[in-house]
Formats: structure tokens, sequence, C-alpha cells
DNA sequence: TTGTATGCGTTATCAT
DNA sequence: ATGATAACGCATACAA
């Protein structure tokens, strides 16, 4: 690897100032005509400076570390692309790390990424229990929070609003005549899923429609999740719904699965609406009809928070919620017009 | 930060006993009663070595670079994972970085890498061309390629046979008594297109089934550009093809979305074979039957050949094939009993 | 405008 | 078994 001395020697110069002539901010403080030469030695030699000196020397490593639950799962995609996009107009990047969404991991994840000295860490792992080492973590290094907050933890955090999301959904549900709703919810540990429970709930009661509460909630928000939970509520709920809250996409395909492998039909016997607008949910049987986050825009905006942190740590904490939309597709049915098609409750 | 030297001075032992009390390799060659009064100490203190600083001295930073072409697409998930997963298990923490699938991106994306002196690259973006970048910083550091092959470079790589893979689409089509098919083609830059290709055409000559070549490729490998050449197919394609090789799950997608904008129906009136087996495509409407690679066990597999290469750089170059399989869903009809259901080519 | 000196935190070598 | 010293490559305060 060729080094500032290595230029230094070649041109005559001191590192010093080869050091200098490379630095856009300090580059007007040396001639001209060495700089040129500085110029044009260096890239000849293809002298790229170290990275990890600079970063020991500088005390900024132009690294941000990043903490998903899982990257198996199809929406942490926009979301990192959001986030990647964000770092990449500075010249930062990710180093990415994953909890599997086990409370235990995170705290040697955090770990990890703290000696890596990470100018700062945007998490979107958080479960309730993490404050902790989240709240010791953050004495060290700027945290964000994207997607899920950590209530009462006072970190800054860009999330959607998932109370509003949970009410989107039950409106829509009952506008369109379904009375015996259910949902399938995520895990609680999870504000996010939390909030949907209760804003979801709410918003029914509100409007006069009483939900059965199924006995249990996702380990995970997976498809196999889903089906577990739509067989539970096949099993208990009587009368039989004719809709269900799926907390996310993946937990409302793995509903309509398992409503399919009942005999039945979505939308027409029992309909699912889902959350997250996880990519390909256009085009799934029936398309899911979903509620949108805009996870892209939400990394994007974390990022910047995090990079403004860094500028600046006495940056006010920004808590940002912005309100997910509905995405009408094809898995909810209208129940108004028509009367019922499905067999009576049984 | 608390240092090594805060650390010595508390216990009062010189810095670079401390250094080696902690350090696994050397710990033993330090006296019993020191060691642990040091691990003591160091525990309360929150000391935690910074890796920068070691990286510095010990010329390893115990980061890998990988360069993926694009994530938001979501087949690019699994194979993160199974990065992830492979480096997880030595400590070793991947930067992700992205060139939009664009040539010209792939250098600068590279030197970044490079000056961030990353132990090892793995790169999921080849493109014909990449060679010069490519080979120039494989010079520097381990390079290795996954999923994407760059033929002629000689460099290590773990890869799925696609080839092989096109030629197991065209089996199944005519398998099911397609006479007229056709492929939506993604970028022949890629080598793994090109190679798709080719399979496909090699074996459906070899069984004596003639293709139509549209005159256009996918210039990514999207649903919107799958729309597209759908299109291109059905104003051009006489006769009407019944059979259509998507060269990924995305083009599939949208391809499909064209014939039933079109009015017709898949697979009744156009069956429709993908490729990679992406996740969710099991719930997708058709089912989509496709090709899978096993983008999550290759994933691994580069890294655990990046790090062997780390260790000892004269390891000889791995260029690890696996075959694909075939996964049969929905999206293809079998046309060998039934009579033609559609419209005479019009 | 350029050179000198020093230190970022760690580890490896050498000496004791 | 431990301490002293130097160096990894760079950037900066200071001197010239």
């Amino acid at each position: 690897m060729v080094t500032l001395r290595d230029v230094a020697e070649r041109v005559g110069v001191h590192p010093s100032t080869v050091s200098r002539a490379l630095d856009p901010a300090a580059a007007r403080r040396v001639n001209e005509a060495t700089r040129l030469r500085i110029e044009h030695v260096a890239a000849e030699m293809g002298f790229q400076a170290d990275a990890v000196a600079r970063a020991l020397r500088r005390g900024r490593t132009g690294t941000i570390g990043i903490v998903v639950p899982d990257l198996g799962n199809p929406y942490a995609a926009p979301a990192l692309r959001g986030i990647a996009a964000g770092l990449d107009d500075r010249g930062y990047l990710p180093i990415i790390t994953e909890t599997q969404d086990e409370g235990h991991r995170l705290r040697p994840v955090l770990e990890t990424l703290v000696a890596r000295r990470v100018d700062a860490i945007i998490s979107l792992a958080s479960r309730h229990g993490d404050s902790g080492p989240l709240l010791a973590t953050a004495a060290r290094v700027p945290i964000v929070l994207a997607i899920r907050d950590l209530p009462g933890s006072g970190l800054p955090a860009v999330i959607s609003d998932d109370h509003h999301g949970g009410g989107l959904a039950a409106a829509h549900l009952i506008a369109h005549g379904h009375r015996q709703v259910v949902q399938v919810r995520g895990p609680a540990a999870v504000e996010g899923f939390h909030r949907r429970a209760v804003g979801f709930r709410e918003r029914a009661q509100q409007l006069g429609v009483h939900q059965w509460e199924p006995p249990a909630e996702a380990v995970l928000p997976t498809i196999d999740e889903g089906r577990r939970l739509m067989r539970i509520v096949l099993d208990g709920a009587r009368p039989r719904p004719t809709a269900v809250f799926a907390h996310n996409d993946l937990l409302a395909l793995g509903a309509i699965s398992e409503v399919r492998a009942a005999g039945l039909d979505c939308p027409a016997d029992i309909s699912v609406i889902g959350y997250n607008d996880t990519p390909l949910t256009p085009y799934t049987d029936p398309p899911l009809t979903t509620i949108a986050l805009a996870a892209g825009d939400l990394g994007r905006l974390a990022a910047e928070i995090a990079l403004a942190l860094i500028d600046d740590p006495e940056t006010p904490v920004a808590r940002i919620s912005r309100a997910p939309s509905l995405v009408v597709r094809g898995s909810v049915a209208d129940r108004r017009a028509v009367p019922r098609v499905s067999s009576p409750a049984n």
C-alpha cells in the first residue's frame, strides 16, 4: 500500500504537505504548483488515504452501525435501501448487524458496533426491554431509532404512526361491512405491533364493532406464525370472523394460506388486511390490501438525523412520526350490499 | 472512551501488560493473579479495545466489503443473509455498498472499500467489462464473486449453474407441451443472464423447439422491464408464444402483469417460468414456477471462501458451481392433453 | 507556504 | 512475568 510518505519522498516534500494538498479543506494552504505536482504523483502512484489511520487520528470512522432484526424478511430491504441512500450522499458507509429479533442479542451487537467506533447507530430492531443496552450505548454514540420506537427511551426516532395505521385498518374493514373482526398480532414486545393492536381495537370499539381477541400472538412476524395464529382463530372464534387484521404482510400471507387450507376463500369468506406494503404484495394472490409505511423514506430520514447528530451532538432530539396510508388491493371483500356467500357459522 | 492506559494506571501495571492480559492468544503469558485483576478492572471500567487502533496496528480490520447491485430488489436479501451468517461465525462484519447495477459505479465503490482496508470483498454485482476494476482491486485484497460470475477473470466464484438452469426451464416448458417459447431476457452484460439465455436456447433446439428471439433485453431485471419486454413479445411474436422464460422472478411478474393487461390469462394462454425462487413467489398469482438457486447457501459459501483467503492468501482459487433446481408451482400450464383454450393468433 | 513534532490506541519486539 | 519502546498512517498545532 502506498502511503503519504511514499508520495512525499517521490515529490520531495514533507508528508504533512502531501496531507494538506490532498485534503480539500486545507488544499488552498499549499502552493498551487506543488499541489498540482503532488496530485499528479499521488494519482500516478495510486495513493489512497488509509481510512483506518485517518479514523484513528480524526476520531471519526465514517461508518454507521445498522441493527436490523432479520435480513431475511423482505420488508427490511426498502428500509436498508433508504438508509444506504441517505448515507451515500455524504460518504458514510453502513455496517450491518442482525439480532434475529432476539432480545439478548442486542447488547453484544451494540458493543461490537461501539468497539468499531461507528459514528452513529441506527436501530430497526428495538423491543421492549431494550432500554438498558440502548441507553447505555446512547451515552457513547448517537443512536437513532427507525421504524421501531422504544417508548420512554427519549431517543430520536423516525417511525410510522402505527396507532393510526391500526385505526386505518379497522375503519377500512368496518366500512366494508365487516362486523366480526379479529387481529393476528405480532409480538407485543415490539412497540409498533402493540400500537397497531391498540389503534385497531380502539377504532373498532369506537365504531361499535366488537372484536374477539385470540389468546396468542406471533413470536416472530413470519408467514409460519401467520398460519399458526390463523389456525387458532379458525378453531376458536365464534361466530367465525369475516375479516382479519394481520400485523404485517408476512403474517397476512400466512393467514390467507391457512384460510385456504381450511377450504375457505379469501376474501369472499374471510378478508385479510396486512401491514407494511412489502415489495411484491401487489402481486400476491389475492393482491394484498395493506397499510403502507414508506420504509424507504423512514430509513432515509433516519440516516439524515444520524448524520446531523454526528455533525452536532447537541441537535435537539427529533421524534418524527409519519402517517401511514391505506393501500386498497384485493384482499378485503365488500360485505355491505351482497349477502353472505359463505356457509353459516359452523 | 476508556483506553488501555486508563486500565493500566488503575491497576498499576504497564499498558502492554493489559494488552496481553486481554488478548486470548497472549493471556497465558501473564501472571494469573494480575490477569484476574486486570480483567476485573477492565470490565468494571467498561473497557473495550478500540477496533480502529487495533486494525491500524494489526493490519486487519475485521470487515468485509460487500458489493450488491441493488438493495431494493428482494432477491438480494437471502444472499446478504447468507453472507452475514457466514461472517458472523468469525466476528467479521459486512460493509455494504451498492452499484445500482451501473457499470461505472463499480470502480469508485471498490476504491472506497480498499481505502477502508476491508480484509476481503465479496461482489454480487459483476457485469461484463468489470474485469478492469475487479482485477486491479484483486491485486490488493482478496475478492470473491458470488452469484454473478465474471468469465475469464479467474477470480474465485460461488455461483449457480445458470446454463443448466436455462436448460431446466426449457425442458420443463417443452415437457408440458409448449412448442412456441420465448425468452424475456435480463441484461446480457450479466454473465448469468447470458448463460440462462444460451442454456435455454440450446436445450430448446436440442428438443426440436424453435424459439423466437425478441429484439430487446431488459436494461435492469425489474418488474417494469418485464412488462416492457412482454409488450414487445405480444406485439411481435407470430404465432403468439404459449410460454415465456423470464430470466428472473421480477421480470416474470412484470410479464404476467402485461399478459393480463392484454386480456390474456396466465398460465392458460401464456405460461411463465421465472428464476431465483425469490421470497414470496410461492404466494404470487399465479404461484410462480421458477428455478431456485439457493442464494443463501451461495452467500454463506462465498463468505467462507473469503475468510479462508484472509487466513491464507495462497488458498487455491475456488470456483464453485451449484446446480439449480426446478420449483414447480402454478405458472406453467400443461398443453399436452388439453386443446388450446385461447383465441387463435390474431 | 512548508517543515517539525506529536499523538490517536494498540500491539509486537526487545530487554529486563 | 513485566516494562520500555517503537511503529501502524495520518492530521494538526506550532514553528519557521
